[in-house]
RNA sequence: GCCCCCAUCGUCUAGCGGCCUAGGACCCCGCCCUUUCACGGCGGUAGCGCCGGUUCGAAUCCGGUUGGGGGUACCA
């Protein structure tokens, strides 16, 4: 059998296609998470492998958990991913605004339309209604039962004089729906367990459930790629599509490709509210955009058997959706981790230190903007940590003995008794050295703690390193002392053994 | 309950009928390097949920089963 691309779907070729629209639209309620990136990530790879366009949309119709703070958040992501959308919130294009809670009278619009028509109907029943009927009837069926899918006039005037405001219902066509999903192949409901749905709240409001689809449906959406979560409500939006085709709003239904998750510990999808699925944590926990996009790319997908780690362009040129794995992930730190020290180890020491200094002002180690003595010391310190960092953060703990004023210095580790008479033997050695340069002081330091005291360099070294440094682990000992100087480092040894 | 999705080492995955004695990465465990840490190098443990079927041949195809997950709103 030779068949297998025949298996994908027929019109997703792997070549360029400049008619991909795709699109990301967050809600912006609470803070964004590492499964709303993933999501981001493989429609902008998706878009860029295809030369497509890339929308970026907010679904703002929640007031109630929708925030300004949120928003700002969300776009913060978005730049530090480098997903410069093509059209879209902040940016325009042609089919703006593209924040939803300001297309309010579009939504209007295309529900008059709508309601001029059988596709809908205005449904009077309260929740308590509908369930008691099912209690009633035994029905296994969840959802809306369509009761008020055809009220007489006077059932309805009957409603009215109660003072019922109605909403109004999709009318779920019979038969079965299905579709062609990008990452899971055909999939089929049967429209009996698709209950009807709301397109609005009884005061008006649209709800997502019409914006969403109509939002796409205008802006000329070509492939909706989004989590696992909204696949039961694929069905509902494909039959509307439906309805929007036949009254102009819509050119076509859009291809649907259905994510997996991104799971945390144990079993459960990352919730919002899980410090792991933070995506504001990682930023500030020194990550590179690289890296963590990276290991998010692997999150269902692969581009090679025997390779883990790799630049966004080269993903962008590999991605295939057809490729991505249908199963859930688990969200992994060590791994995430990992590939993100590799990719520290990729972008040179120059760029490793242009990143470092925010993490090093922000601790206040470092001013703002730096100084030229900070940047010179920057310049010979980096060297010696550059390949001993995994983060961004680590930059502070493993230089900030260099960059502290004297008076600020202060010891997270502790010279113990057998420890100071190291030390006093080590300030003896380099007091009167002539030339305080790494190796001197390195010969001078073997010379009186390895072969004179008689220690093993474990612990000859150790002492002196916490000494000086402040810490049991820092960069190299003899590197350190020289960068440090010859009045601090005795200074400091001196510090040790009060 | 009902509907839908999913199923390869602990984790992420490669695998699309013979190349599989199942490959890589992370983790873990040894060893080497070594002034700490990290890097780097070498080696190791560990997996196709189960039962049927199709086939000369199945991790790969089909059915069932079990197990996980999601949905079942006037949330998104």
């Amino acid at each position: 059998m030779t068949d297998s691309a025949l298996d994908r779907a027929p019109d997703q070729a792997q070549g360029r296609d400049p008619s991909v629209r795709v699109r990301f639209c967050p809600s912006p309620t609470g803070a964004p998470h590492v499964g709303m990136a993933r999501t981001a990530l493989f429609n902008y790879a998706f878009a860029r492998h295809h030369g497509g366009t890339f929308v970026f949309r907010i679904e703002d119709t929640d007031a109630a958990r929708d925030s300004q703070e949120s928003y700002d958040t969300v776009l913060r992501v978005m730049r530090w991913c480098g997903f410069d959308w093509d059209e879209g919130v902040e940016k325009g294009g042609p089919h703006a605004p593209y924040r939803q809670s300001e297309r309010r009278p579009i939504y209007d619009d295309v529900l008059t339309r709508l309601r001029g028509t059988d596709f809908v109907y205005d449904c009077f029943c309260s929740n308590d209604e509908v369930e008691a009927r099912r209690k009633a009837s035994g029905s296994k069926v969840a959802g809306y039962d369509g009761f008020c899918r055809t009220l007489s006039a006077e059932q309805r005037a009957a409603f009215e004089a109660e003072g019922r405001r109605p909403i109004v219902r999709f009318r779920m066509p019979d038969g079965e729906i299905s579709w062609t999903d990008l990452v899971r192949g055909e999939i089929t409901f049967q429209s009996e367990f698709v209950p009807d749905f709301a397109l609005c709240r009884a005061n008006g409001d649209p709800l997502y459930t019409l914006v969403n689809p109509v939002d796409d449906a205008l802006m000329e959406i070509t492939h909706v790629l989004r989590g696992e979560d909204l696949l039961s409500s694929t069905p509902r939006q494909i039959a509307l599509y439906g309805a929007l085709v036949e009254l102009g709003v819509a050119k076509a239904t859009p291809q649907f490709g259905h994510l997996p998750y991104v799971m945390g510990q144990g079993n459960k999808k990352l919730s919002k509210r899980d410090p792991e699925a933070s995506f504001l944590g990682y930023i500030d926990g020194g990550f590179l955009p690289e890296g963590l996009l990276n290991y998010l790319a692997l999150l269902g997908w692969a581009i090679a058997p025997d390779n883990d780690v790799f630049s966004m362009a080269e993903m962008y040129a590999a991605f295939d959706i057809a490729d991505v794995n249908p199963n859930p992930a688990r969200f992994d730190l060590k791994k995430a981790e990992a590939i993100n020290a590799a990719h520290m180890r990729l972008i040179g020491l120059e760029e490793m230190t242009e990143r470092v200094i925010p993490f090093l002002q922000a601790d206040g180690l470092v001013s703002t903007p730096i100084s030229t003595e900070q940047r010179a010391i920057l310049d010979a310190a980096m060297p010696l940590v550059s390949e001993r960092m995994n983060k961004l953060t680590e930059a502070s703990p493993m230089l900030g003995f260099l960059l502290v004023d004297e008076e600020d210095f202060e010891r997270v580790d502790s010279v113990d008794e057998a420890g100071r008479e190291v030390v006093q033997a080590a300030y003896d050695a380099l007091a009167g050295l002539a030339s305080w340069t790494t190796d001197a002081i390195e010969e001078a330091l073997r010379a009186a703690l390895i072969d004179g005291l008689e220690l093993k360099p474990r612990l000859a070294f150790g002492p002196v390193r916490v000494a000086v440094t402040g810490r049991r682990i820092s960069p190299p000992l003899f590197e350190s002392l020289e960068l440090l100087g010859r009045d601090r480092s005795l200074a400091r040894l001196q510090g040790a053994l009060g």
